[in-house]
RNA sequence: GUGGGCGUAGCUCAGCCAGGUUAGAGCGUCAGGUUGUGGCCCUGAAGGUCGGGGGUUCAAGUCCCCUCGCUCACCCCA
């Protein structure tokens, strides 16, 4: 083993996946800048009172922040997630509302690895911030919908509940708790856990022993006041008309504090494991309030690219991209002349490489060959000489031909766009 | 944080259970067969602290202990 490996949950992303994600990330751009939504880059660093805000009985930030204080004294964390820092952005900068963004890069969560779980994860998604119109929930949940339509998943499915105004989310959380609390014997032991802090989590256990408890507890429905219930009505029927299926999930409290009314989250039909959930967001209504803001709207949601990724391959769909060359130069009179000749390609528009090393021209040719590249530009000491370059096609049947130098880029332009064809 | 599986060549792995001469294969790399021409085939070469440390033994890749790493699951969440 080499000494320096990378940190655990943190990997290196080489070709061809690397080209996977470039494709995903320039579709969901795609997708959402045609909704009118603009980037936004973040800075990976914040202060940490940025995402303590997020949630102090959540894993994510008791548990998992990589936090450190700097050589000024600030406390500083590696963002465990976008929403937190893109409303200390809003309130920082105070865009013209409403303000659109969408984002993508990594995020981190000192968490212990495994498929779809990683230290270092990548996500994109959008926020609107000061938008209370249920419409606005429909318009950011089509967006994930249809990035996942576009990558060609077709097993994605979209849950969908209300957690209900602020007043409504606490009384439910109170009646949980009593319920459970009576229960206890009914409880895994870290469902017990899970209730000390949070209530609504033990909604998502997954665990069989806990399935009688959480089928006997009231439901959130019965707490809805009116105007969550309405809300939550138009988002449903939103969707409806935009012919998008969803299923509704009383039980979905997601995993953050800040979440308020609508919650919802993309499920990937075909991931067995726990890690299934591809995305999730919902309105956090109160977020830019708790960052010292104005009482400030806000929707989103995020989704986890490897996730993605994983649920692509399982779907079989999504496959990488052929990153080939058109052209392959060989030289084996020294390479000088194989760098001026790619360089011409190049400047004229032709992906091209060299080969490198004066290796033999049988090395050389097998170079060719493995590049992928369309066709080969043969120097030898004859073409050197001759100021010739032989055009060999490396597809199909072997033909070669041997044209003056200056003659190349218009020569290739032919063979080029037929073999493509 | 807890548990299972796995660490042998650049990659994928065999060998370990029943310890025993110079640790193997395929792929990849390089060279040659073809004195200028890739793919298929053939030949050869380079490449290994058997994850690390300790122990048992005449002898350890193989058995035991510890440790590090990877991985899957719990948990948590994207």
């Amino acid at each position: 083993m080499p000494e320096f490996r990378t940190s655990p949950g943190m990997r290196d992303v080489l070709e061809p996946e690397a080209s996977r994600w470039r494709h995903l990330i320039d579709t969901f751009a795609a997708v959402v800048a045609r909704a009118g939504y603009g980037q936004i880059m973040l800075p990976v660093l914040e202060d940490l009172g940025v995402f303590t805000r997020i949630g102090d009985a959540t894993d994510v930030v008791t548990k998992e922040m990589y936090d450190f204080t700097d050589k000024g004294g600030r406390h500083i964390a590696l963002r465990p997630e976008f929403t937190a820092g893109v409303c200390r952005a809003y309130v920082q900068h105070r865009p013209t509302t409403p303000w659109k963004v969408w984002y993508a890069g990594p995020n981190f969560r000192y968490e212990r690895p495994q498929r779809g779980r990683y230290r270092q994860f990548e996500q994109v998604g959008v926020e609107v911030l000061d938008v209370d119109d249920p419409m606005v929930d429909v318009e950011v949940i089509a967006l994930g919908w249809e990035f996942f339509s576009r990558l060609g998943l077709r097993r994605v499915e979209l849950h969908l509940n209300s957690l209900g105004e602020p007043a409504d989310r606490l009384a439910y959380t109170e009646a949980l708790r009593t319920h459970f609390e009576s229960r206890l014997d009914q409880l895994s032991e870290a469902a017990r856990e899970t209730l000390a802090r949070n209530p609504l989590r033990v909604l998502d256990s997954k665990r069989p022993d806990d399935a009688a408890a959480i089928a006997s507890a009231p439901s959130i429905t019965e707490f809805w006041s009116e105007s969550a219930a309405e809300h939550y009505g138009a988002v449903r029927d939103g969707l409806r008309a935009l012919e998008i299926p969803f299923i509704e999930n009383t039980a979905l409290v997601r995993g953050l504090d800040y979440y308020r009314r609508t919650t919802f989250e993309y499920v990937g039909g075909t991931l067995d494991s726990a890690q299934n959930a591809l995305g999730g967001g919902g309105r956090y209504d109160g977020l830019v309030a708790d960052l010292g803001g104005p009482q400030t709207s806000g929707i989103g949601f995020a989704l986890g690219v490897e996730r993605t990724l994983l649920a692509c391959d399982d779907e079989g769909v999504f496959p990488a991209g052929d990153s080939a060359v058109e052209v392959y130069v060989v030289d084996t009179t020294g390479g000088a002349e194989a760098s001026l000749v790619a360089a011409r390609l190049r400047a004229a528009g032709f992906s091209c490489e060299q080969a490198f090393g004066q290796r033999s021209l049988k090395s050389q040719m097998k170079s060719a060959d493995r590049s992928g590249a369309q066709v080969a530009v043969l120097i030898g000491p004859d073409e050197h000489q001759a100021g010739t370059l032989t055009v060999r096609s490396l597809r199909g049947q072997s033909g070669q031909t041997t044209i003056d130098a200056g003659d190349l880029v218009e020569h290739l332009r032919r063979v080029i766009a037929v073999t493509c064809e």
